[in-house]
DNA sequence: AGCACGCCGACT
DNA sequence: GTCGGCGTGCTC
C-alpha cells in the first residue's frame, strides 16, 4: 500500500486560503481520515500543535519528502459546519470542475485582509503613575519601542490595534511583552452591521388561500414526517409564492431551524425585502452585491453565530454557515443568474440540492416559468410538484396580440413601432397610463454594417460587433473599446456604411419624435451603470414621473406597476435566434414575463408581441400565456436533439493567445476524448452502450476576447458521470502536458449561455 | 498568527 | 563580550 498524504488548511479564516500544508496520514489513520475532517497537525519549527481541515487526500507528495509531518490526530467530534462546508466544496470541484481552492474560496466566507467592521483595540490597564515609572525606565533604557507604545497609551488609554501596527511601527513582539507584563489588555470588538435598519416587525400573518395552503400542508407533511425533499411550486404571476415561502420558513424557523432564500440578484428589491422583515423582524439578514466583502463576511458570522435565522441574497447565500439549516428555497428558479460564470461554474440550484441533502434540509423551487430541467425532474419524479394555478387576486390574464413585422412591412409601416401599438399606446397616453416598451437587445447591439460589401465594424480584441454611441463613437462591449464612427468603408471604401436597425437609444429618440408630449425613461446598462440607477429609475416610473419606460430584460423582472396597462414587445425573435440551445426557453420565459407586467392593477393590461416568426412555438405558447404547452414542444426537441435535461452537455473551453497554440491543444483533446470513449465501448459490450457525442473543435461564438483565442469542444452524454469521468481524465492529461502554462482550459457543465 | 533567528545597540 | 529588543521570514 502507497503512501497517503493528505493537504491540510491551517486554520481556515484567519490563514490565507491559497497555503495548504500537506502531512502524512499514518497508517492507523487511512481507514478513518476523510474530506473536511478536521485534524491536529505539528506546526513550525517547534512543532506545537494546532487545527487544521483536510481539503485533499492524495498519494503523490508536493513537497520534500523528508520534510513532510505526521498527522498527529483527527477530531471525529468535530461535525462542524466547516468540514461539511470543505465536502460540499470537493463535491462543487468534483462536478464542475475546477481546483480545490477555487472552491473553497466560494464556499467558504473567508475574512478579509481589511478588516472594516472589525477591530483590535489595546486597553492600557496599568496605573497611570505606575506606566509614567515604566516609560521613564524605557526612555533611559533606550526601549525606543516601548516607549513609543507606553506614550501613545498614556495619551488614549484604549488605541486600536491597526494603529499601533501600522503607524507607530511596533512590532507584535512588544505588544505581547506588554500583556504578559499584565499592563494592557487586548480586546476584539466586533460590530455587525444590520443592512436594513429600523425596520418594526409587524406581527402579520397573512391568510392563505386554499390552493396556498394546500402546497404549504403538501410539503409540511413530509417534513414533519422527517422526509427532506426538492420541491418545485409552478405559480403563475400574482399566484402568491412569497407567502408560500414565509409560511413554510416560519414554520422551519419554530422547529428550531434556518433558512435560505436565493432570489436573482436583480429582483431582491426593497419591497421584497421588507415584506420579510415585516414578518420576521431582525432575525432575518440580506446579503448583495453593494456590501462590501467585510460586510458580507458579517452576515456570514452573524448566521454562525446564531444570530439570525434567515438570510436573504442572491447565488452565493447558498453558502450561509447556518448551523442548523432546515429549508432553502430558490425563487424565480429558472434564472440564468443561478448558474456561476466564473470558475467554478456551479448551479446554484443542483449544488442547493447536494447541500439540503448533507445537512437534510428541504429546497423549495419556485417560478411563473419553471426550467424545463426542474419541470422535466419534478415529470420524472425527481422533485415533488405543486401547482399555483389561480391568482391571488382573481385579476383576469392580458389580451395579447401577436403582430407580423413581415406583414406590416408589406403594408408600407417601416416603423420599429406596428400601426397597432401605435394605436395602443395613443390610446394609452390619453387615459394617462404607462406603457413599457421592451427590446430584448441580447446579439443586436445597433451595430454598423456596409450596405455594399457587407462589411461588420468589429472589434479587434473581442471579434464581436461595435456599438454606435450617441457621441458618435463605436464601442466594444466586452473590453470597452472605442474607436471614432467611420464615414467609408474600411473594407471596400464605399460611403453606404452606417447603423443597422436600432437599441435602446434609437428606440428611444424614435418614440421621443412620434410622442413628444410623452414623458419617456430609458433603462439599459449606460443608464443603470451608477450604483442606485437601477433602482432610482423603477422608483421614478413608480411614481408616474414618466409615460413611457423603454428597456432591456431588467425591466421585466420583479416589479409591480399597477398603472402599466400596456407592454410592447418590439421583436420578440431577437433571442430565439441565438446560437444556444436555450434560445426557445429564454424567450418563452421572456415574454411571459414581459407580459406578466401589464395589467397588475384594476384595469385589464394589454400586450402586443411584434416578431417576424408569429408561428414559432415558443411564441405561439407565450401568446397563450400556456406553459404546459410550451414544454410538451421543447422537451421534444431537446430529447430529439440529446440536449439537457433529455442528455448532459460538457463544454470544454481553450483558450489562448496564440491561435496556433489553442488549436492545437484542441485537437489533442479531442483526439483524447475520443479514445476514451473507443476504450469504454470495448469495455463495456455493445448492450448498453451509452452514446457520446463529440462536436467540435470550433472557434468559439465569440472567437476573441481580450486578444485571446477561444477554442471549445461539445461533448453530450446521457449520464452525467460520464461526463466527470472525462473530465478528471483530461485533467490528468492536461497536468503532464508541457505547455499548460500558455493554454488555459475550464470546463463548463450544461452550460447557461453559449460561448 | 506565532515562533525562532539574527542583527544591532547598550550596558558590563 | 553578552544581553535583549526589534524586525523578518517561514511554517508541510
Amino acid at each position: 500500500m502507497q503512501a497517503k498524504y493528505a493537504n491540510v488548511i491551517i486554520d481556515i479564516v484567519h490563514s490565507d486560503l491559497d497555503k495548504t500544508f500537506q502531512y502524512k496520514i499514518p497508517e492507523y489513520l487511512l481507514e478513518k481520515i476523510q474530506l473536511g475532517m478536521e485534524v491536529v497537525v505539528p506546526f513550525g519549527k517547534s512543532n506545537r500543535l494546532i487545527k487544521g481541515y483536510v481539503i485533499m487526500i492524495t498519494d503523490k507528495p508536493e513537497f520534500e519528502i523528508t520534510k513532510i509531518k505526521e498527522i498527529y490526530e483527527i477530531n471525529y467530534n468535530s461535525l462542524l459546519i466547516e468540514s461539511k462546508q470543505i465536502q460540499l466544496a470537493g463535491w462543487i470541484k468534483e462536478n464542475y470542475g475546477s481546483t480545490m481552492i477555487q472552491s473553497l474560496k466560494t464556499v467558504i466566507p473567508i475574512k478579509q485582509k481589511v478588516k472594516s467592521k472589525e477591530k483590535k483595540i489595546v486597553i492600557l490597564i496599568l496605573q497611570e503613575e505606575l506606566a509614567k515609572e515604566k516609560l521613564e525606565l524605557f526612555k533611559n533604557k533606550h526601549y525606543t519601542a516601548k516607549a513609543r507604545l507606553l506614550e501613545a497609551l498614556l495619551k488614549d488609554t484604549t488605541v486600536s490595534y491597526e494603529v499601533i501596527v501600522k503607524k507607530l511601527k511596533i512590532a507584535q513582539s512588544v505588544i505581547k511583552s506588554f500583556e504578559q507584563e499584565n499592563m494592557i489588555r487586548i480586546e476584539t470588538e466586533s460590530f455587525y452591521r444590520n443592512p436594513v435598519k429600523k425596520i418594526v416587525k409587524q406581527e402579520k400573518s397573512v391568510a392563505l388561500n386554499t390552493d396556498q395552503s394546500g402546497v404549504v400542508e403538501g410539503i409540511w407533511k413530509d417534513y414533519t414526517k422527517g422526509i427532506r425533499n426538492t420541491y418545485l411550486i409552478h405559480g403563475v404571476t400574482g399566484s402568491g409564492k412569497t407567502e408560500v415561502y414565509m409560511e413554510l420558513i416560519q414554520r422551519v424557523i419554530q422547529e428550531g431551524k434556518q433558512a435560505i432564500v436565493l432570489i436573482p440578484e436583480i429582483s431582491l428589491t426593497f419591497q421584497t425585502v421588507t415584506r420579510f422583515y415585516q414578518r420576521f423582524g431582525d432575525r432575518v439578514s440580506i446579503m448583495n452585491s453593494r456590501l462590501s466583502a467585510g460586510e458580507k463576511y458579517d452576515q456570514m458570522m452573524r448566521a454562525r453565530n446564531n444570530d439570525i435565522d434567515i438570510m436573504i441574497g442572491p447565488r452565493s447565500a447558498l453558502f450561509t454557515p447556518f448551523q442548523n439549516l432546515g429549508l432553502i428555497i430558490i425563487d424565480e428558479e429558472h434564472e440564468s443568474s443561478y448558474k456561476s460564470e466564473s470558475m467554478p461554474r456551479y448551479h446554484a440550484r443542483e449544488t442547493a440540492i447536494q447541500w439540503a441533502k448533507m445537512l437534510h434540509a428541504s429546497v423549495v423551487l419556485g417560478s411563473a416559468t419553471p426550467s424545463i430541467d426542474s419541470y422535466y425532474r419534478a415529470n420524472t419524479g425527481e422533485y415533488v410538484l405543486y401547482q399555483l394555478s389561480s391568482r391571488v387576486q382573481k385579476r383576469e390574464l392580458s389580451k395579447v396580440y401577436t403582430i407580423d413585422l413581415r406583414e406590416e412591412l408589406r403594408e408600407g409601416n417601416r416603423s420599429i413601432l406596428s400601426m397597432k401599438l401605435q394605436e395602443l399606446i395613443e390610446e394609452k397616453l390619453q387615459k394617462q397610463q404607462q406603457i413599457m416598451l421592451f427590446i430584448n437587445r441580447r446579439g443586436f447591439a445597433g451595430f454598423i454594417s456596409c450596405r455594399s460589401c457587407g462589411h461588420v465594424m468589429k472589434c479587434p480584441h473581442c471579434d464581436v460587433s461595435l456599438t454606435v454611441h450617441n457621441n458618435g463613437q463605436l464601442v466594444c462591449h466586452y473590453c470597452g473599446y472605442q474607436e471614432k464612427e467611420v464615414s467609408k468603408c474600411p473594407n471596400c471604401g464605399s460611403p453606404y456604411i452606417g447603423g443597422f436597425k436600432a437599441g435602446t437609444q434609437k428606440i428611444e429618440s424614435i418614440v421621443k419624435s412620434r410622442y413628444p408630449n410623452a414623458r419617456i425613461l430609458r433603462m439599459d446598462m449606460d443608464t443603470t451603470k451608477t450604483k442606485e440607477g437601477h433602482e432610482r429609475i423603477l422608483k421614478a416610473f413608480a411614481n408616474h414621473e414618466a409615460d413611457i419606460l423603454i428597456g432591456t430584460q431588467m425591466i421585466v423582472k420583479g416589479h409591480d406597476f399597477p398603472n402599466v396597462t400596456l407592454v410592447g414587445i418590439l421583436a420578440a425573435d431577437l433571442s430565439l435566434h441565438t446560437a444556444d440551445y436555450r434560445a426557445s426557453e429564454k424567450t418563452f420565459q421572456l415574454l411571459t414575463q414581459a407580459a406578466g407586467r401589464a395589467g397588475r392593477g384594476e384595469e385589464k393590461g394589454e400586450v402586443v408581441i411584434q416578431t417576424y416568426t408569429p408561428d414559432h412555438y415558443s411564441i405561439v405558447a407565450a401568446a397563450k400565456q400556456d406553459y404546459k404547452d410550451f414544454y410538451q414542444q421543447e422537451i421534444l426537441f431537446r430529447s430529439l436533439m440529446s440536449y439537457p435535461p433529455a442528455a448532459n452537455m460538457m463544454v470544454i473551453m481553450i483558450t489562448s493567445l496564440k491561435y496556433e497554440m489553442a488549436q492545437n491543444c484542441a485537437d489533442i483533446l479531442k483526439t483524447e476524448i475520443e479514445q476514451i470513449i473507443q476504450e469504454k465501448k470495448e469495455k463495456e459490450q455493445s448492450g448498453n452502450m451509452q452514446i457520446i457525442q463529440v462536436i467540435g473543435p470550433a472557434d468559439a461564438v465569440i472567437a476573441k476576447v481580450n486578444d485571446r483565442y477561444q477554442k471549445v469542444i461539445y461533448i453530450k452524454a446521457e449520464q452525467y458521470d460520464e461526463l466527470i469521468h472525462i473530465k478528471d481524465r483530461l485533467e490528468n492529461i492536461v497536468e503532464l502536458q508541457e505547455q499548460k502554462k500558455s493554454v488555459n482550459i475550464q470546463f463548463d457543465f450544461n452550460p447557461m449561455n453559449f460561448m
